[in-house]
DNA sequence: TGAGGTGTGTAGTATTTACTATACACCACT
DNA sequence: AGTGGTGTATAGTAAATACTACACACCTCA
């Protein structure tokens, strides 16, 4: 069946090192993800243990560009949601947090389906 | 037109003096409510000020539940999102991800709609 | 006039967040 | 043998979060 969902550090360890064992592997070790990220190899080394917690939301999005993962599923590994989402949502509480909890136990099928009717169609 | 938004705090005080002006004010005294809702009268007063940031997501909701005001709202506010929005949409990043940034800007009606047609149609 | 109610000013605090800085041990190669 | 690379252990920290505790001034009404 289908693997089990890695935990936010292991995430990144597994997807950087991935990338390690490509050509220009020497681009992702732990120093040189650290250094373009923008912290100490010692705490992403610790962040890919999950002996610390996820970084900020920044970093998280910073890491995601750097080892070509999705910020939205990276974010929400660290159960966060991006900060362009949650301003949508506060800005109309009531409406969104309705269609949310109306949407959350469809299948993702139905939901793609709402997506895709909503782009092609006359809303 | 419309009124402006007001803020956390100010909306919490007028809510709870509308409350207070009636038959069992004396209910809503912010003293009362601090200790119903689980804090120090002095903190109240500054949150209602706007002179502290807003409380806890729980106690938000308490509050909320105190001056029958919408939970979500409140929460909205405050610059929050509800913990079990931001579980249904960390489950499935992706897909909520993408569903919210495509309804974002669609009015009011539109987003009804679909929650509407979601709940009575045959999804 | 004093007992109990109203709101507020000031100070302090435990915990969490989001990190830095330094030092260390290991391995490869030259 | 030493230079440069790998990851990691340990310690520390500034700022934010989410509050408490206590004291004060005012009003009122019996």
């Amino acid at each position: 069946m289908s693997s089990k969902s890695p935990t936010f550090g292991a995430f990144l360890r597994e997807r950087r090192e991935r990338l390690a064992a490509r050509a220009d592997g020497h681009r992702f070790s732990l120093r040189q993800v650290a250094e373009r990220v923008g912290f100490q190899p010692a705490y992403l080394s610790k962040i890919e243990r999950d002996l610390e917690a996820p970084p900020s939301e920044e970093k998280i999005i910073r890491l995601a560009g750097e080892l070509e993962a999705d910020p939205d599923v990276l974010l929400a590994m660290a159960g966060k949601v991006s900060s362009d989402l949650r301003e949508a949502i506060c800005r109309r509480p009531g409406l969104f947090s309705d269609l949310i909890r109306t949407v959350r136990d469809l299948p993702d099928e139905a939901v793609l389906r709402i997506v895709r009717e909503v782009r092609d169609g006359d809303w």
